[in-house]
Parts: structure tokens; C-alpha cells; sequence
DNA sequence: GGTGATCGTGCGTAGA
């Protein structure tokens, strides 16, 4: 026999290796061939549990750390032993551009190991999907989607197909955590348990995971078990962090990023200094080499793209940077990647969250954040994208802060941008990032489960739903006599309906609803127009965006006026312009962690100046500190100001939205402004009183406040659902009346405590 | 007196 164990460890990588004993002499061998120093870390510790086949696995390592071998070594030496029919690994992944990455690293280890790797999504053709289809076997790659479209069109074959699975991976886990898309994997990974009647060991790969046991969970709930956790500690890899502050002295309006103007033919970018000094910055450091800088919008990726490709053009030098975000076309996108990774000559790709996840760049030189980051964990997946093998990763963050005048109000003059930068860095040193949130219901997906449940075996009992997807399923939040009122909205609906033997079936909206391909997605997509010049696509802009024919706007990094538009297919045929604004595309805003907020307050009441800031971040570090002292923040959170009160609780986005809910019960109207919430017609007094009545009283339940709120309706199905779910819905995944309770009792003794 | 305000992901078949 020629694979033999000795032909591996005369070369060096398995030595003293004992996870590498562990492996099929033909995988030692691809290993002995792929010319490995050795096994790395992840690899070594994730092997013998991915091995055993017996407990869930998560593993949570850097970028570039080896994660999809570790755990493709072990399964590749199961499968390597018995090559029956069926498909034995099953590889779920967020994007189709990282399947096709994945598939040609697996493909090309297990050439020689004769298992067949498929890969299936939008973009594979039909025919070779029938033939897996025909005769399954090896490791299949899909989507979330597609694995929902064998659920609803090939229901009676999942089980020759999926009948001898033995392995579930999971990629880059942490995309999926606290969404729809998440909600509606677990579902379809436990329905496939159910379909083939055994439960298949599932492993997680992360880079970014808050709190590891957290995550774990997710992995499948309900589990009686916690799954075994591989997670290295870091390589001590070196990190160079930088904040760099800037001043605006214009007035908003006139701001890069958010241009608008009356008469969009004579409008010109002309940014205001800081946005020109910043740019010049980036310019400076960016230029020559491959980097990624990130900004927190599409707008603000055109502006800065925009910006930074006409100082290309008036310096002659030919154009380094490009943008690269979920609006644009798919050759646009795929124009820049190649560019990187080629390497030929230098690039910076000015981008949003489209390049964090673990799709193949090349070796980046540095990461710039435009605009203080939206959280730890992105900071930190981000920051992971520079400083591959043994080079440093840097990241510059860049902040810019308004110029502060007798009309600045006062939570503006906190410098509250350069702070929360400042308190995320320090998290992120220290190893912290956001946890996943709670699990919230999710009834949208489980519309959506519940539909093709039942498109899935024609008719169901509401009982057999109930305990497939709510009792032992992923939905297990909501309780039995919930899910009737549930499943009578979808009848009112007319999504589905009762037959004469009482089992349940689609109606007529719910046979639309599942017969269109559109149904495969959990999420909600807006409607937007196409984006034309000449025959070449660029990409496409939401319909919210009214443009007529003569306007002018920044897309795709140039300048452009729109020439025609087709209503009726939706496209806007657009020819190059000079000047024009930058669009605005419609957003829903994110969350910040209370983790964060409490950071923040702890740098307002430290005096310590931290390393990483540059000199003008200091300066503005301190006046922020200042404008703190002088508001009486350090005494009181509560601020007064004429005819309203100030308030600022320094908690999380869901906390301070609970408690504006709960002012709001008392009469109050309040306002959310940045980190402080405002009260107009109250004083501090009456403000105090009403805060501890509240404390006295009996909790409001959550889902009682948010009956109070208007637009409840934002995920893809949840027109379907009746007033109540909607708000059970809403208040499970944006409120926190514990939290809010906890600030409230926490304050109102502090102020007891100062004699009051 | 009122501001300003995330991102991203994905899908199949029939018919020419």
C-alpha cells in the first residue's frame, strides 16, 4: 500500500501530531502533498471531535486560521471510507460567490480521495442539479434557499437524497444569528432530522462569535447537550489601531454623503474641509497599496469612491479606487475582487459590510473605517481582513465630529461619534464583542416554515405543525393556543385552509405564495429599478428614490444623467454627467450594545487618554470630556432645558427605545436624539415622579407597549399577521423591559442615596 | 425648534 503512514511523517508536518494519526492515510497523504509545516492550532484541537461524529462542533477562529479543513480533514476521512450512494456532508453557506470559493479548495482536496463534491445555488445550472439529484453522493454545497426549494419542490426525494447524511457544516455561523435567515436554517436543518429520522451532528465555523456559548446554543436549540467548543487563543497576532479625528465646520446640509438639492443640474460636490481633509488623508495613506475602506452606507461608499477617483484624475494617475456594495451589478462587484486578488496594481476597494465575510481578496495591506464603526463584532471582521500570515493587521478609523456652537445641542457636543470609537476599541482590545441577541419569534419565517411544511405533504394536521416546527422545533417560543390564532390568521388570509377531514392545506394566496420562486427567501426585499448605460448593467437603485429623466447622481463611483426610464421594466437608462449628488438609499437603522454605551460613560468619567488616538482626536476626546463635566453628567443623567428634560441612561438601543415606550404610557412625549431621550413639557421633578411611579406599579409587559407602536410591519410576511403576533413579534426582538426596569430602579436609588 | 436615520444575503421553470 502506498498511502502508508510513513510516507507522511518523514516530512515533517505530523510529527508529535496526534490529531494527524487520527486521519485516513489518503487525507495524511493530500496533507504531506499540500507541502503543510504543520497542522494549525484549530486544526489540531477540532479533528478528534469532528472524528467521532457524535456531539455538535463549534469552531471559532480568525480569517486565514484553517477553519474549513479542520473540519473537512476529519470528514473527508470518513468518507473516504465508505462511497455509498447519498450525499454524506452537507455544507450550508450565506453567499453564493464563498460556495464557489469553497468548492474549488474541497474539490481539489478531495480529488484524489475520490469523494465527489457538488455545489448547488441560483447559479448552477439545472442540469447538473438533476443529475445530483439522480444520484447523490458526496459533500453537496448549498444555501439556505436552496436547500428550502428541495423541501418544497423535491419533498418525497429528500430522503434518498439526504438519507445517508452524516455531516452538517455550517460556514460563517455568526452571518445567520438573531435574523430571519437564521431562524429559517435552523428550522429547515431540524426538518431534515425529522425527514430522515435521525439526528445529524452539525458544525459551526465562526470568526466572530460574542459569547462562544451563546452561539452554541443557537447551533440547535433545545439541545440537551452543549456542543464542543474549539477556540484557539489567538495566534498573537499583531494589532495596529488607530483613531483619527476631524472637525466639520459646515453647517449639515452641506455635508459629502447626504447632497441633495433643489435643482439637481447645477449641483456640484464641493465638499466642506473636513470631508476634503479626510479624503486627502486617505488618499495619502491608501494610495500604492491593496486596502479596504469601509464606510457605515451605500451613500457614503459612492461619496468617498466618487471623491477619491477624482483626485485620481486631476493628479493624471490612473484611478485606484473603487466602490463595491449590495446595489451594484454582479460584474461590477466581481471587476473589483479581481483586482485585488490579481494584485497587479494597487487597489482599494471603498466598500460596505459586502466584503466582511470570508469571500477569497488576496493579501490586503490595511483596513480603514469610515465614520465610527456600527459594532464590535463588525469592527472586528473587518479588522480581520488585513494582516494574513505574518504581517500586522491596521485598521485607521476615521471620526468626524461637528464644530460646536451656542446652537449645538448638548448631547452633540459630547463628541458621543469619537467616544463610542473609542469605547469599541477598547472592547475589541480586551476581547469583547457583541453576543447574539435572544431569540426572538420570528413569525414571519414561521409563516413561511409553516407553508411549505404543508406544500411540502399536501395537507397537515395543526397538531403535526405544532410539534414538528413549536414544541421540539425552532419556534418554541410560542406557546400552543398562540399558534391556533397563528394558523386562523393565515386562514383569514386565505393562505391556507381546512379540509372536510380537518387536516390543513394551501389556499389559493398561499399556493401563489409558495408556487413563485420568490417564496425560497426568508427576507424582505425592496422593489427597486435597474440601473442601464448602453447595454452594460450597473446595478440597481430602491424605487423610494424618485429620479426623473434630466437628473443627475453618483452610482457605481461615477457621475451620471438619466437619459430615459421604463416604467413598466423598471430600468433607468443613464449617460455620464458631470456633478451630481449622491443617492439616498432607505434604511431602517442599527442597534447599539449596552455593553457599548456603558464603555462610553466609563471613557467620559476616566481621564486617561488612550494610545491610539491622533492629535486632533484628543483634543477632541477632551472637549467631549469637558462639554460632559460641564452638563452636571458626572452628578445626574437628567438635564434641563427650558420647557423639556434631557435624559441620558447610557444603555442599549432596545433599552432606551423601552423606555421612551414607557414615558410614552404616562403621557409623555419623548424623542430619541443620539444616546439621550428628550421629554418635552416635563421638568426633571415631574419627570422623577413619573419614573418612580413606574417603578412602584406592576411591569408592563412588553408586548403591551409595543401595541402602542404605528409600523410594526417590517419583515417579508408579516402582513399576514393579526395586531397581537405582530406586536408579540416586535416586542421579543426590539424590547428590553427588564433592562429598562433595572436603569430605572438603579436610578431613582442613586438619586435617593444623594438625599433626594 | 428640530435634527437624522445600516448593511447584507437569495430563488426555478418553461419556453424560445
Amino acid at each position: 500500500m502506498t498511502d502508508s503512514l510513513a510516507s507522511g511523517s518523514e516530512s515533517g508536518p505530523p510529527q508529535g501530531s496526534r490529531a494527524f494519526l487520527l486521519l485516513h492515510p489518503r487525507v495524511q497523504r493530500w496533507v504531506w502533498r499540500a507541502k503543510w509545516p504543520a497542522l494549525r492550532p484549530v486544526q489540531e484541537q477540532a479533528i478528534a471531535p469532528v472524528l467521532a461524529a457524535d456531539e455538535d462542533v463549534l469552531i471559532a477562529a480568525g480569517t486565514a486560521q484553517g477553519k474549513t479543513e479542520a473540519a473537512f480533514l476529519p470528514i473527508c476521512s470518513r468518507l473516504v471510507e465508505c462511497s455509498g450512494p447519498g450525499v454524506r456532508a452537507l455544507y450550508v453557506g450565506p453567499l453564493k460567490a464563498l460556495i464557489n470559493d469553497q468548492f474549488r479548495r474541497l474539490d481539489e482536496m478531495c480529488e484524489g480521495l475520490a469523494i465527489p463534491v457538488h455545489r448547488w445555488h441560483g447559479d448552477v445550472s439545472a442540469a447538473k442539479k438533476s443529475k445530483l439529484v439522480k444520484s447523490p453522493s458526496g459533500i453537496l454545497l448549498i444555501t439556505p434557499e436552496s436547500l428550502e426549494a428541495q423541501f418544497v419542490l423535491r419533498g418525497t426525494r429528500i430522503v434518498k437524497i439526504f438519507g445517508q447524511l452524516e455531516h452538517v457544516v455550517l460556514d460563517e455561523f455568526h452571518a445567520y444569528l438573531g435574523s430571519e435567515r437564521g431562524r429559517q436554517l435552523q428550522s429547515l436543518l431540524h426538518r431534515l432530522e425529522l425527514a430522515i429520522r435521525r439526528r445529524v451532528p452539525r458544525v459551526g465555523l465562526s470568526a466572530t462569535l460574542g459569547d462562544v456559548s451563546l452561539a452554541a446554543a443557537a447551533l440547535r436549540p433545545l439541545a440537551p447537550r452543549h456542543p464542543t467548543i474549539v477556540s484557539p487563543s489567538n495566534s498573537g497576532q499583531e494589532l495596529r489601531v488607530q483613531i483619527r479625528g476631524y472637525r466639520i465646520d459646515a453647517p449639515r446640509d452641506q455635508d459629502l454623503g447626504t447632497a441633495s438639492s433643489d435643482d439637481s443640474r447645477t449641483f456640484k460636490i464641493e465638499a466642506p474641509g473636513s470631508v476634503v481633509d479626510i479624503c486627502a488623508d486617505l488618499f495619502e495613506v491608501l494610495r500604492g497599496s491593496n486596502n479596504l475602506l469601509f464606510t457605515n452606507s451605500r451613500s457614503d461608499t459612492e461619496a468617498i469612491s466618487d471623491r477619491l477617483r477624482t483626485m485620481c484624475e486631476e493628479r493624471r494617475l490612473p484611478n485606484e479606487f473603487f466602490p463595491h456594495h449590495g446595489n451594484l451589478s454582479k460584474e461590477i462587484r466581481e471587476d473589483v475582487e479581481r483586482r485585488l486578488k490579481e494584485g497587479r496594481a494597487p487597489v482599494t476597494a471603498v466598500c460596505t459590510s459586502t466584503l466582511e465575510l470570508g469571500i477569497d481578496l488576496g493579501a490586503v495591506t490595511s483596513v480603514a473605517q469610515y465614520g465610527p464603526p456600527m459594532s464590535v463584532a463588525a469592527m472586528r471582521q473587518r479588522l480581520g481582513r488585513s494582516g494574513r500570515r505574518d504581517e500586522p493587521a491596521v485598521l485607521r478609523i476615521y471620526v468626524r465630529e461637528h464644530e460646536v456652537t451656542e446652537k449645538t445641542a448638548p448631547e452633540d457636543s459630547l463628541r458621543a461619534g469619537l467616544v463610542q470609537s473609542i469605547a469599541m476599541l477598547n472592547l475589541l482590545l480586551n476581547g469583547w464583542c457583541e453576543p447574539p441577541p435572544p431569540a426572538a419569534l420570528h413569525l414571519s419565517t414561521l409563516v413561511q416554515q409553516t407553508l411549505s411544511m404543508i406544500s411540502r405533504h399536501g395537507s397537515v394536521r395543526a397538531g403535526d405543525l405544532w410539534n414538528a416546527l413549536c414544541d421540539r422545533g425552532p419556534f418554541n417560543g410560542l406557546d400552543a393556543p398562540s399558534y391556533g390564532i397563528f394558523l386562523r390568521d393565515l386562514g383569514r388570509s386565505d393562505l391556507v385552509t381546512q379540509l372536510g377531514d380537518g387536516t390543513l392545506t394551501l389556499g389559493l394566496g398561499g399556493e401563489r405564495l409558495v408556487s413563485h420562486y420568490s417564496f425560497f427567501t426568508a427576507f424582505q426585499t425592496p422593489e427597486e429599478w435597474r440601473v442601464c448605460t448602453g447595454t452594460r448593467d450597473l446595478g440597481s437603485l430602491p424605487l423610494s428614490e424618485p429620479l426623473m429623466e434630466g437628473a443627475h447622481f453618483v452610482f457605481a463611483g461615477r457621475r451620471w444623467r438619466v437619459a430615459s426610464l421604463d416604467e413598466d421594466r423598471r430600468v433607468l437608462y443613464v449617460v455620464p454627467a458631470p456633478g451630481a449628488p449622491v443617492p439616498r438609499f432607505a434604511g431602517a437603522g442599527g442597534t447599539v450594545h449596552g455593553r457599548v454605551r456603558q464603555e462610553m460613560l466609563a471613557v467620559y468619567q476616566s481621564a486617561e487618554v488612550p494610545q491610539f488616538l491622533d492629535s486632533l482626536a484628543v483634543d477632541l476626546l477632551d472637549e467631549g470630556r469637558k462639554n460632559f463635566a460641564r452638563l452636571g453628567l458626572h452628578e445626574t443623567p437628567f438635564l434641563a432645558e427650558g420647557t423639556h428634560v434631557r435624559f441620558f441612561p447610557w444603555r442599549g438601543d432596545h433599552v432606551m427605545d423601552t423606555i421612551a415606550l414607557l414615558l410614552q404610557r404616562r403621557g409623555a412625549a419623548v424623542t430619541r436624539t443620539g444616546v439621550a431621550l428628550s421629554v418635552t413639557a416635563w421638568d426633571v421633578d415631574r419627570l422623577r415622579e413619573e419614573l418612580r411611579c413606574l417603578a412602584r406599579a406592576e411591569f408592563a409587559s412588553a408586548v403591551d407597549l409595543a401595541a402602542a407602536v404605528g409600523n410594526k410591519c417590517t419583515e417579508k410576511h408579516d402582513q399576514f399577521l393579526s395586531d397581537g403576533l405582530l406586536a408579540a413579534d416586535y416586542a421579543s426582538k426590539r424590547l428590553d423591559t427588564e433592562g429598562a426596569y433595572d436603569w430605572m430602579v438603579e436610578t431613582l436609588a442613586a438619586l435617593e442615596a444623594e438625599g433626594e
